[in-house]
DNA sequence: GCCGTTTTCGGCCCGACTGTTTTCAGTCG
């Protein structure tokens, strides 16, 4: 099995740990730091990669030597400098980092003075009042090492965005009473739109600190206060959500906004770009020599370092500053593009509402179409459509249509494909469907190599229109299965087939990086919302958002086109 | 360890809060 992005970016992250308990030079620290992210975050697979020969030093950040390190962890799945580090700094040093409010000195404190090896050796000397006799620690960081230990694991599950969402909504509305409050904004990832959030980042402009701060951690879902201070404080709510409260004065608005709003790599890429210009961007303004010439608005803040304003979801430092800097930005798709859905269940399989139902709601959101998808025979469990239902389910369709004025209702079928690259149904019924949407819903564990294959097989039927969910993941339960996904889009480009942009908040699969690579190879997505009752269909927000995370535009998306253009896309030649 | 319209050396974003000290180091975002 090739080795994965994410366990290239975990070894970095690892000998970055180690290296500054060791006392390393920082800017070598987060070289790794970075490279760490890089390739977490890439579109492509660094094994792929390192396979077709490509130079790896041309990606920011990965220099000649990560390059060569990141050869030697594909070819070997290990990393020589890794293990001799650890050799000297046990592994179990990092994950004692990663409790919140220890860092490299602390650590390497207790390592050497009372020689821990594993967290239960820190939970241990922290009991018996060992730590609080250290240099620099006292008896409140003892108690709070204690207090975290409890709580902690090393995998901290993000948070959804819809649960995300549903957790700031009333907090917002309370801060908003606040005396004096201006702006109530919520920033950080959940302002760029990421599938899942790590915490809540919320701004707020007032006169004065003091009372919004009194207030906030006074909210009746504030089980701890992490910290409080005039113009920060965090809590961590009952959900075990932690929030981030930042008060600036009004005329910082903008800047405060950048600032919050990162991500962490945009706002160390535009400060450096301010340091070029001789400004100096902070989250209170941007500054010439002592005085302050911009900051009460973004576009402000961007432009005096000349750039135009760049969208949230893009600040990624994913070549948003390439792009701005040639006046390439792209004009991102929104809700309002969109025409209809071409993912949506029944009762005739396992959704909860009629096809008629989902038709009217459709055309409430002033859809023009809308499909209906009930899975096929071999989901039993879902009751899914045999042949003979399926042509019931047509005539049905047809009947409805010839009532509904405002919205068609398209004919279709979200088909398995089978493990040999069969579709579960003949093609003497799917021709008789505006189009397909087939997709993979057992044997995930098959080799990488024979889900590709599978998938490509599948792609071979001239019925198969769109690849609903790709890669099957769902966020924070199940792991994509493997397939060599740049593979298939171009075999789908080249065949005329298309991609979903599965928008259940569970799904979103496509992923941010997949939506770009699909940009990159020619692929057109559809946003569906693979909605099984009528309340799923308002989910194609979540589709646009990570579509717009993927630079993807209106003329990317399949479902902004009219019906007519829609159908003639569908018939593949 | 990376990077370059100050290019192969000498820089590397910037500020808030906490706890332990007594002026600041450590940590975080």
């Amino acid at each position: 099995m090739p080795v994965h992005n994410n366990e290239i970016a975990d070894i970095f992250e690892t000998l970055a740990d180690l290296l500054e308990i060791e006392d390393a030079n920082p800017y070598r620290v987060r070289a790794y730091r970075n490279a760490a992210r890089t390739v977490r975050s890439h579109t492509r697979s660094m094994s792929d990669l390192v396979e077709q020969k490509k130079d790896l030093s041309k990606i920011p950040t990965i220099g000649k030597d990560l390059a060569k390190k990141i050869k030697t962890i594909v070819v070997t799945g290990k990393l020589p400098l890794l293990e001799k580090v650890r050799s000297r700094t046990p592994n179990i040093l990092s994950d004692i980092m990663s409790v919140k409010g220890f860092g490299p000195k602390r650590v390497k404190t207790l390592y050497q003075k009372l020689k821990i090896q594993s967290l239960d050796d820190v939970r241990r000397a922290a009991r018996s009042g060992k730590v609080r006799k250290l240099k620099g620690f006292g008896k409140k960081t003892e108690k709070t090492l204690l207090q975290r230990l409890e709580h902690f694991s090393t995998e901290t599950a993000r948070t959804r965005l819809i649960t995300a969402e549903k957790i700031a909504s009333p907090l917002v509305n309370y801060l908003k009473k606040s005396k004096g409050v201006k702006k109530v904004v919520i920033a950080g990832s959940y302002r760029r739109c990421k599938e899942t959030v790590g915490d809540l980042d919320i701004l707020v402009t007032a006169q004065k600190s003091s009372n919004v701060m009194k207030r906030f951690i006074k909210y009746e879902e504030v089980d701890t206060v992490i910290s409080k201070g005039s113009t920060r404080s965090t809590v961590i709510l009952r959900s075990g959500l932690s929030v981030d409260l930042r008060v600036v004065p009004q005329i910082s608005y903008g800047a405060a906004l950048v600032y919050f709003t990162g991500s962490k790599a945009h706002n160390i890429a535009l400060r450096k770009i301010a340091v070029k210009k001789h400004l100096k961007i902070n989250e209170y303004g941007v500054y010439k020599n002592k005085s302050r010439i911009a900051g009460k608005t973004e576009k402000s803040v961007y432009k005096t370092v000349g750039l135009p304003f760049i969208p949230p979801e893009l600040r990624e430092n994913h070549g948003e500053f390439f792009a701005a800097h040639r006046d390439g930005l792209p004009d991102l798709v929104s809700l309002d593009n969109i025409r209809g859905d071409l993912h949506c269940h029944s009762k005739a399989s396992d959704g909860r509402d009629t096809i008629k139902k989902m038709a009217i709601a459709a055309s409430e959101l002033g859809y023009e179409y809308l499909s209906i998808n009930d899975h096929s025979k071999r989901i039993t469990v879902a009751h899914g459509l045999n042949k003979k239902r399926l042509l019931e389910q047509i005539k049905t369709i047809d009947k409805i249509n010839a009532k509904l004025s405002n919205i068609v209702i398209l004919k279709s079928i979200e088909v398995d494909i089978l493990e040999d690259g069969s579709l579960d149904l003949p093609d003497s019924i799917l021709k008789e469907l505006d189009f397909t949407v087939c997709a993979v819903h057992h044997k995930f564990d098959l080799s990488r190599t024979k889900q590709t294959e599978r998938i490509l097989r599948a792609m071979d039927n001239p019925y198969f229109n769109i690849l609903a969910h790709p890669t099957g993941r769902l966020i924070n339960k199940r792991e994509p299965y493997q397939i060599d996904l740049e593979k298939i889009m171009l075999s789908a480009a080249e065949q005329q087939c298309f991609m979903e942009l599965n928008a259940n908040p569970d799904r979103l699969d496509l992923t941010d990086d997949a939506c770009m690579m699909a940009k990159d190879t020619g692929v057109k997505v559809a946003i569906s919302t693979d909605a099984h009752s009528i309340s799923g269909i308002s989910h194609m927000r979540f589709g646009i958002n990570q579509a717009r995370r993927g630079w993807l535009q209106a003329e990317d998306i399949i479902n902004t086109r009219s019906l007519k253009a829609l159908k003639k896309l569908f018939r593949r030649s």
